[in-house]
DNA sequence: TCTGGGGTCCTAGGACCC
DNA sequence: TCTGGGGTCCTAGGACCC
């Protein structure tokens, strides 16, 4: 059986931990550059604002509503979301991180009735951190998403939705529509619209050779899952990315070649401390940039560059980076936002050398373990490359950031005392 | 003044080569 | 009735997730 925690409205519900005056309140959360909604409190939800609305449509009507609007306080969440973790991995041996918000727990053969066991995770993480979370239990994690999403929305879960037995299960597939399920979305919905398939139970119910061919394998599995039949294990290690990508919005769209430069210089060399994170090289990068697809002459061009051996060395990456953004930039555009991806990412262990490059040397590795060290230690840009820029004009917009409360000396709460 | 997220993986289609 | 290949690389864009 599998436990799926899902942490409530997540990034709203971090900022109420520091400002309970909040809580039973209208508050949102706006997502990088301060441009869309991704997180709204319960209040905000029934005010009817949806998930992902640019924020400059909808701000008069926040405003209207008195609603507590936050810029994305990454430093913060990371920070709760590792309590919420650790506080999880007491309930379970066996345990994934999902995301920064959701994680799964092994909860096979657990003596206690598991209704009540969800309950106390609930309560425990309440009474520790203040963090609201619903919890859903199945014998596979597809099950355990839907269970999730029951707890959510049917009030009398109270929070917590245990299905297992096949008629429970079948009982809220049929009350769901197919797009409720972990894998599913609006685009395959559609083509599954063409078998008669519109419900959760219809897609249970359906020939799974049949979808396999039609589809792909992963509705097969899904399909099994539905089914109680577990196809996808616990990860508890979580695989190396074979892709990986650091891509920013501009603050305020960007014509100058230098400071585009720069911002790519920043995003390759995030990308690279991720590449090392996971002990891994890569030998082709990609760089892209656009002007904004919402207005006219639209432009958008990427290029793939090769690099001599597979390497993690920032300092390599960055620089065939800048020649990327050099090789697509065309003056007189407006661009809106870069990125940079990591594309053939392997392990390092399976480097493989040839006759004519020895590969990245020993020197290089020393220099970036001590880069990622010290940054570990000092925070996260105490070291930097001078291509990224010191005034970072690009920088995106966080108008409404809340202090970093539990990272940063300056930032601590302070309670007065009456 | 002007505003529209980010990450990963996959696929379609075209160019080019043999 | 009508029939002309297959592989690789590159780029753009889509799908799905949070």
């Amino acid at each position: 059986m599998f436990a799926l925690v899902d942490c409530n409205s997540c990034y709203a519900s971090c900022e109420q931990i520091f400002r309970p005056e909040l809580r039973g309140k209208p508050v949102v959360v706006l997502s990088n550059n301060d441009g869309c909604i991704v997180a709204r409190s319960k209040e905000a939800k029934l005010l009817g604002i949806d998930d992902l609305q640019p924020f400059f449509k909808i701000e008069p009507i926040l405003k209207q509503h008195n609603v507590a609007i936050f810029s994305s306080n990454y430093a913060l969440y990371g920070d709760i979301s590792h309590r919420v973790m650790t506080t999880l991995k007491t309930f379970s041996p066996e345990v994934e991180v999902y995301s920064i918000d959701e994680m799964f727990l092994n909860v096979a053969g657990m003596p206690w009735n598991l209704k009540e066991y969800g309950q106390q995770i609930k309560q425990t993480l309440w009474q520790d951190i203040r963090m609201p979370v619903c919890v859903g239990v199945g014998p596979s994690k597809t099950l355990s998403k839907l269970a999730n999403r029951a707890a959510k929305s049917i009030t009398q879960c109270n929070g917590v939705c245990v299905l297992d037995q096949p008629h429970k299960w079948q009982w809220l597939q049929k009350r769901m529509p197919v797009t409720q399920v972990w894998g599913v979305g609006k685009r395959l919905a559609k083509r599954l619209q063409r078998f008669n398939i519109d419900t959760v139970y219809d897609l249970a119910q359906a020939n799974t050779k049949v979808l396999r061919r039609e589809v792909n394998v992963n509705l097969e599995r899904t399909i099994n899952e539905l089914n109680g039949i577990a196809c996808y294990p616990l990860e508890e290690q979580p695989s190396a990315k074979k892709q990986i990508y650091c891509t920013r919005s501009f603050g305020e769209k960007l014509s100058e070649l230098s400071l585009i430069k720069q911002a790519v210089a920043v995003y390759a060399s995030r990308a690279s401390q991720k590449l090392r994170a996971q002990k891994s090289v890569v030998q082709s990068i990609q760089v892209f940039m656009h002007t904004s697809p919402h207005q006219d002459n639209y432009v958008s061009r990427s290029v793939v560059c090769q690099l001599p051996y597979p390497t993690n060395d920032s300092r390599e990456i960055v620089a065939l980076a800048l020649q990327g953004v050099a090789a697509i930039y065309q003056p007189g555009n407006r661009y809106i936002k870069a990125g940079v991806g990591l594309l053939d990412v392997c392990d390092r262990r399976f480097n493989q050398f040839d006759l004519f490059n020895t590969g990245q040397s020993a020197h290089s590795e020393k220099l970036m373990q001590l880069l990622d060290k010290t940054n570990a230690r000092h925070g996260r840009n105490a070291v930097f490359l001078g291509a990224e820029g010191v005034a970072q004009k690009w920088a995106m917009r966080q108008q409404y950031k809340s202090p970093a409360y539990t990272t940063r000396w300056g930032d601590l709460p302070v309670i007065t005392m009456r």
